[in-house]
DNA sequence: AATATTTATCGTAATATTGCAATATTAAAT
DNA sequence: ATTTAATATTGCAATATTACGATAAATATT
């Protein structure tokens, strides 16, 4: 009891849960906005950014990097993150076929 | 310590950051996939549905009502449930300008 | 080689989530 | 008014998440 029962849903269904999962934190939206609009992706440079202590942060890039939403890169001694396009691509993908399979729909009884 | 701390990121990130959570789970993203192709949301059909125990279903349906992604009405002595516009354009306009900023950046470093 | 800088990991406390049996609530049917 | 059917709530155990201090690991600098 307590974990959730993976095993009687799709492939797909968890797939996107767990996405949306890694993305489920204002941190980690934060550093996703941040991966976005900066050039300059340094590990440190989002703990400065972010108001969490260096530990937490580098706990948050390392789930954004298990879910595939973000990729790092050894340099020097820094560590540079980038988005990885695929992991979002997908839940953008994922979110418009929703909403496109509800205008076809159109039928909401309630 | 624990919690998470809302209170240092904006409303917008704290709001996506909520919309992700409630659907960051198999069942509810099952919910909302069945919501979507039936005419017929009642919530026992949903119930049955689903490899859960009935008050475990009803307990995610109060966590996507709670986020604004579905509505029940009464209907007789059953509830019927409806998947809201509202909060997943939210959501799928969110994940579309994301990908759109990304596009235009066009300059992951790594 | 010693020191400084950067990032990751460990350990742990606080809190949140998941799941369900038991029970309550509400409205329909008898 | 009872009984039945549908849904919600309560209470609780199991598990997961969040946060951070302390520390480790790895590379850069001196």
């Amino acid at each position: 009891m307590g974990a959730t029962k993976t095993e009687h849903f799709t492939d797909k269904q968890n797939e996107i849960a767990t996405l949306a999962k890694a993305i489920a934190h204002p941190a980690r939206i934060a550093i996703m906005e941040y991966l976005l609009k900066t050039d300059n992706c340094i590990c440190g440079d989002i703990v400065n950014e972010l108001p969490l202590a260096q530990p937490t942060v580098s706990q948050h890039l390392k789930e954004l990097k298990n879910a595939g939403l973000i990729k790092g890169n050894i340099e020097g001694n820094a560590i540079c993150y980038c988005i990885d396009e695929v992991a979002l691509k997908k839940l953008q993908t994922y979110f418009v076929s929703l909403f496109t399979k509800l205008e076809i729909k159109n039928s909401n009884c309630c």
